[in-house]
DNA sequence: AGGGTGACCTGTCGGC
DNA sequence: TGCCGACAGGTCACCC
């Protein structure tokens, strides 16, 4: 479910009410992808200063460490004054004066992680590798000319290189497809042979589909619903994502479908150029 | 070091 | 209706 813009609406819809709430109990479930690394229990008192994003994860600053959390394929937040009694997909309890924060995940390929800080080893070794914030702007953003020197270094083909996220993060496997769409791009294209042009077409589209995404509320095709509990936001028509054989919104050619990687990439074989 | 593959886990959907 | 395989929004450890 979640790709970028679903996080970043994920943590709009509760950033603000959770500041400052100090934490009464947490809990924990079934294993998630990684151990906390730390004793859920020593996280009573703490005080949650805010919720920042890197990437697809959310980082939630407490006055001292931070908790990292992922929510994979299926996880998703819900922060309410009152939560029904947890569910046997609800593995992630933040009990505070202020609501209870419960992740949940059926496929549990999502994480909570304790850092100290978010430059010790525990933080650094899931957020070091993360590539360009696609929707920051200037220095220390998504840099045109890092993003085109980088597409310059890779042999893969490009929708690979946006889906690996250690040049660009946050395009997940719907928007990939998407970006390239609007950018014009085939996705099988080798990553360095796109000209300077094309790398910026793709380096506007990509802004732009995740942007948008974001300004819908998170638009992913099925069942996405923030943290305040809002649902339904399938406004997003995908313009070639999960479109099979059907006719392309612009020129009608047939989509076409393709696996990469063992993922799913759809294109249109007229307005995308090899 | 970059690139390719399998693995993690559960739910849902389509076909027989 | 029941069963079974294919597939699903992410990412890492592991090989070459």
């Amino acid at each position: 479910m979640p790709e970028l813009p679903e996080v970043e609406v994920t943590r709009m819809s509760f950033a603000a009410r959770i500041e400052g709430a100090r934490v009464l109990e947490a809990r924990l479930g079934k294993p998630l992808r990684w151990p906390l690394g730390y004793p859920v229990g020593a996280l009573a008192g703490r005080t949650v200063r805010g919720v920042r994003r890197r990437g697809k994860y959310l980082l939630l600053d407490l006055d001292q460490g931070l908790l990292l959390l992922h929510l994979g394929m299926s996880g998703s937040l819900n922060f309410a004054p009152a939560l029904p009694p947890p569910g046997v997909h609800d593995h992630f309890e933040l009990v505070t004066t202020q609501g209870t924060l419960r992740l949940h995940d059926p496929r549990r390929f999502g994480a909570v992680v304790y850092a100290s800080a978010e430059d010790d080893e525990a933080a650094q070794k899931l957020l070091g590798r993360l590539g360009m914030e696609p929707l920051t702007e200037g220095p220390g953003g998504f840099v045109l000319a890092a993003f085109q020197a980088g597409l310059k270094r890779r042999q893969t083909v490009i929708k690979q290189v946006l889906l690996a996220g250690d040049l660009v993060v946050g395009v997940g496997n719907i928007y990939a497809s998407e970006a390239l769409f609007l950018a014009g791009i085939r996705p099988t294209v080798r990553a360095a042979k796109l000209s300077r042009p094309r790398a910026a077409r793709l380096h506007t589209a990509i802004r732009e589909v995740l942007a948008r995404a974001v300004a819908k509320g998170g638009s992913t095709l099925r069942d996405f619903s923030s943290a305040s509990g809002e649902t339904g936001y399938f406004q997003l028509e995908a313009m070639v994502y999960g479109r099979a054989g059907q006719p392309c919104r612009v020129c009608g050619t047939p989509i076409k479908m393709l696996r990469q990687g063992q993922r799913a990439t759809f294109f249109c074989p007229q307005c995308q150029k090899p």
